[in-house]
DNA sequence: TATGAATGAGTCTTCATTCAT
DNA sequence: TATGAATGAAGACTCATTCAT
């Protein structure tokens, strides 16, 4: 058997273990035996426990952003980029559980190496979400700018109800389509407080 | 030394101690030294690793919810108490960083008990927000009434939401009033939001 | 049972495995079984394989040396001294073979951390020597002063052949006194070739 | 490739690897990359870790052997013959410093096998020196005759001194001829230790 | 109330060795 | 002649947990 099928078979052995057990409770073991190969095989191709979570964090994460990016077509306009946008992200992650669960509660519980990573992969979806946010500004004909730090915030704020919103949709059981049900949600959610917030609609407490 | 008074130096260098390297990585030893109490002492008020972690969590719990609920005053407007439960949540996750990472970090990636008991604190959480939310909507004159499911969902939303600026601005260094700033973009993003879906006003993707 | 028996107790162990096996060979199961203890005790008390083995040498070092340096009285006169140096090491050797076999055999063909160590003290043993020498040409009326190099390298050469001689005595079966022979052939050896080459009488090839 | 060439790379490449890394730690997978060939194919040639191991072992022997009898003029006077069989030996160490290192430090520490292979050539050694100290006594014109253990023992004695020099004056750095100093060291000792054993002239511990 | 002493079970990792080609 | 692919066996090390005191 080729190597690199070999290597695959590892890879999404692992993600599924890893998944299941956590990092530290899964074994090598379980992960060989899952894989159909030896341990000894696995270290060779994949070198050690960490490489081999490395791996399974850094495959996950570029499957997750290339699906975001290959649904968000430049052309459309910023409406519907974040729409597509929500939509492949709550499909991906409702098609991959275990992948989802490897970067969203592993990877980012077990030390500075994963923690960094997974922390990268993140920043590279709230750059996404950052540069939506900031078309949606301009197209939307914004009245008042809004500070860099702001967005960024609210970047910040969207990939976490994103994330909250896949985990409790994907949860529920039986609910056929609950994932569009998400993105209907949070599209809502966003487009209107971009809106107001564009145009310069803010909310501020009354003075007591 | 009286038990209570060494039972809550346990947890605290419990919480500490897993807050830093993670459930599975901390080790009993470290734990046992940190709170200046022999190892069979730990094992004797608290019984096992598991059940120490779980009393770490549920203090932490408790407290992060009590605080949110001691700062929203039922007698306010609605807004009035969701922007105070935001103030409130952010204050509390920035002043007590290791309980937050134990909540939101370790608890969720160690298997079923903890996840469980964590998420029972989460609903309680998301039972919070979603009844200032369905209070928003009756005081702002609802025209059209929401589902029971999407309220859920946009609690779902908002928590998420608030968790992950919690991260990134108490990641940020230096800014002195960021907790405030994050509490506000999120408020911002709500408000609108949530005056938008309760005025019936949503957003639909064009016929294509 | 106290730790320092304990501890004594593995280090025996130790040095016997480590002497009958090598270092890389012998197993800390061995070892453990040997001492009577458990594994994990061992390492509580001694840390590493490395430290343990450190410890090896560190104690039949010091032993050895500490047996040679008993047996010479400083106010004898330097012949005697010899004598009753080789005697001593001669002795212990023969009456330790496995300390003697780590620190002549085991520590030398490990890498650095215990080769230095060895080192360090064989250093201490031809420092002795040394000295021995250096009194020897001083009490025998010195005609022509040795060069401290030379004088360094007699001292290896003594030390050296001690060493093969011990080698070579002890594995002889049966020879009673061997030890003792040992020590008269090297001490002729020695106090003949000092004599001469204190006055000046040096063998040089002839010209050919 | 033929295959005596192959073969002498792979043992070029074991003698290197084993006298860096030792016996244990010196792995086959170094061995045969150094040796610029296949794993498997080394196993075709040499069999076994041990048998290359014993094939590295007898290689250097018999090449160390065969320098320090070339060096020796069976014609030639006794001392001659001490003389120039001494400088071959420290010659021919420290040109080979893996070869000897393999035999002095490796061989001895790693088990009945090699230990006894190397104890095989350390007695051809031994015999050449037990020789010529038996033509010296002759030739001197012995007026004790000297008992056939102590002439072994003398020999062993000298084996062990050219030992000891030889790792030391090779380990000192910059000393351009220091192998010939070594020569003359040693050979000082020993010419002057031997003519007066031959004449009878012993040292003697003084009643005490 | 408090602890020094002790361990069974399990994990990562390595390596000599062999097929199938 | 030559090798890429594969593994069984073994070893260092760790840790939650428990007595005896």
């Amino acid at each position: 058997m080729p190597r690199e099928v070999r290597e695959r078979q590892m890879v999404d052995a692992a993600v599924e273990v890893f998944a299941r057990r956590g990092y530290r409770t899964a074994s090598m073991d379980e992960i060989a035996e899952l894989a159909g190969a030896s341990k000894p095989l696995v270290y060779l191709y994949l070198n050690s426990k960490e490489d081999l979570f490395s791996a399974c964090i850094r495959r996950e994460a570029e499957a997750l952003i290339a699906a975001v990016q290959a649904a968000v077509d430049p052309a459309a306009p910023a409406d519907r980029r974040l729409w597509n946008g929500l939509r492949a992200f709550f499909a991906h992650t409702a098609a991959h559980p275990d992948g989802w669960a490897v970067l969203h509660c592993q990877a980012r519980s077990h030390g500075e190496p994963f923690a960094l990573e997974v922390a990268a992969l993140r920043q590279r979806l709230v750059d996404v979400v950052t540069r939506l946010i900031a078309d949606t500004a301009r197209e939307g004909g914004c009245a008042v700018p809004l500070p860099g730090e702001e967005v960024a915030g609210l970047a910040h704020a969207l990939v976490g109800a994103a994330e909250s919103l896949a985990g409790w949709s994907n949860g529920l059981t039986g609910s056929g389509r609950s994932d569009r049900a998400a993105a209907e949600t949070l599209m809502n959610l966003a487009w209107a407080g971009l809106g107001n917030l564009t145009n310069g609609r803010r909310w501020a407490p009354a003075r007591s």
